[in-house]
DNA sequence: TATTGTTATACTCTATAACTATA
DNA sequence: TATAGTTATAGAGTATAACAATA
């Protein structure tokens, strides 16, 4: 707790504005459209069913950080895909399961690997130094995923 | 260029699948709703062009990696609210010069603190290690948006 | 003919509000 | 009455294709 590093606060909120813009621009570099594919959201969206298992819609809605609706309208487009099943919950007929079918693991290791195969790319304009303070910051930018509020 | 580093192959394009889904989710989670503000787009070209001064729509369509007709439409939206100014280029009357206007630079400097603020509460529940891993990544971070290609 | 930018069209992602069904 | 999810509505961000004006 004790604030002896080198971030003080004036570099914090530095440090808040410059990631914040790197993580906008980056996004919009490693993106990919949707038309040959699957779009962003719905391919997160697919990770995460398959990385947690079984879920329930408010659940997968609070780990992508997007509002119900929208994860509704996401999983209608997968389903229609058929990219995952949904069926009712048996202990709560409210509620949904989401799981990946065999389609939906399928499509994932396939566009994966082209997504992945893009930020490699740039990574590997990088020298090993450069890549060496990204991959000791992983953990750090996982950890800023995590919603306390 | 001897690749002797930690960084293998595999361990790269493993980092590359993680920053790949942590860019994404960061993206949704530091997002703010654009209905009382700037939304993040319009907001990431006003600073682009706050720093690079007047330029052409191409040259910023390029910097924020988006096509032509997105930045257009982004342009309109900001000249809408008088947040930059589009004058026929001089040397090329095909072209436009963008600059920001005093209520663009006004805007900016209000809406930035806001969104920047988000990110530093976030910043705010790692520990200083974790801080100085995200500060020390940042340049490399940067440097994966130059485009080569 | 090539280039710059805009308009047309279509789709994804996003939210809040209103609604339905179930607890 | 409260909760889970869907539908309605609206707006931002995104692309490719077609177009206009200029080089």
């Amino acid at each position: 707790m004790t604030r002896t590093g080198p971030v003080e606060i004036d570099e914090q909120t530095q440090l808040a504005a410059r990631l914040r813009l790197v993580v906008g621009r980056l996004h919009r570099r490693i993106r990919i459209d949707g038309r040959e594919s699957v779009p962003p959201l719905q391919l997160s969206a697919l990770v995460t069913v398959e990385q947690h298992g079984p879920m329930r819609l408010s659940e997968l809605a609070r780990r992508e950080a997007v509002s119900a609706p929208t994860m509704s309208r996401v999983l209608s487009a997968l389903d229609e895909q058929g990219l995952v099943i949904r069926t009712p919950d048996p202990n709560d007929a409210r509620g949904v399961q989401i799981v990946l079918s065999d389609a939906g693991a399928a499509k994932l290791a396939e566009v994966r690997s082209h997504r992945t195969a893009l930020v490699a790319r740039r990574l590997g304009r990088l020298d090993d130094d450069e890549r060496r303070r990204i991959a000791d910051a992983l953990p750090a930018l996982e950890a800023l995923l995590v919603d306390e509020d």
